[in-house]
DNA sequence: GTAATATTCAACCATATGGTTGAATATAGA
DNA sequence: TCTATATTCAACCATATGGTTGAATATTAC
């Protein structure tokens, strides 16, 4: 699975997405990032594996806590790859698919 | 799921961004789209029925062909999401935090 | 040294995904 | 009517996800 693959599965997930949100704020520990939720810990854990798997979150530890920050490249690969369609839904499909057929991209 | 859910974990596969950037050219029959893929009809079918369900497309029957569409909604829900991260990335951190705080979204 | 804290690991479970093959359905065309 | 085409449905398989609980590990604090 290639790296935006992983980011929008990663998002795919509310809670994950809530976790990034918290994160684009600043670093977190794992417990401050598990407290608003209801789940389990480990289950918070689990989600944290999958945003560092997917380059979204990377983690550095400092003793026995685990420091997580957001990592700005998957996002901005997401944001990106959606943006070619912003003409879509501005109903200027013309200039889409004048875009798209000069444009080196998936497909 | 909801749908901004949905819509990112139908674009997790690369199977369906294909299909999506092709489908943003113009509607398109089952066969069509299959057609560039090495595996069966039956796997592009499938893929077509995430991508209907997400509400990224719409499928219209005309006679025994099915033509699938585009629709603009939740690539747009997409686009938005990781756009409020833009900031982000162009290192621009308490600009993020600002409209983070006064913005009403999700987390 | 011992206890508490922070976190992961392991096993388990239910459900979803992504693919296959084979059969069914519906429409079109001869 | 008969056949070909377009598409889905159904069953199967392997793997991933999202959650749980219980145990292990590592660090900190007393």
């Amino acid at each position: 699975m290639s790296t935006i693959d992983l980011a929008f599965a990663a998002l795919a997930d509310p809670t994950r997405r809530r976790i990034v949100a918290r994160l684009a704020r600043g670093e977190q520990r794992v417990t401050d990032l598990a407290l608003p939720f209801r789940m389990s810990l480990n289950a918070v854990s689990k989600h944290l594996k999958v945003l560092e798997r997917s380059g979204l979150v990377r983690r550095e530890r400092r003793g026995r806590e685990h420091y997580l920050r957001l990592r700005p490249a998957p996002l901005k690969a997401v944001a990106q790859w959606t943006a070619a369609y912003e003409h879509f839904w501005n109903r200027r499909l013309e200039a889409l698919d004048e875009f798209l057929s000069t444009t080196t991209q998936e497909e």
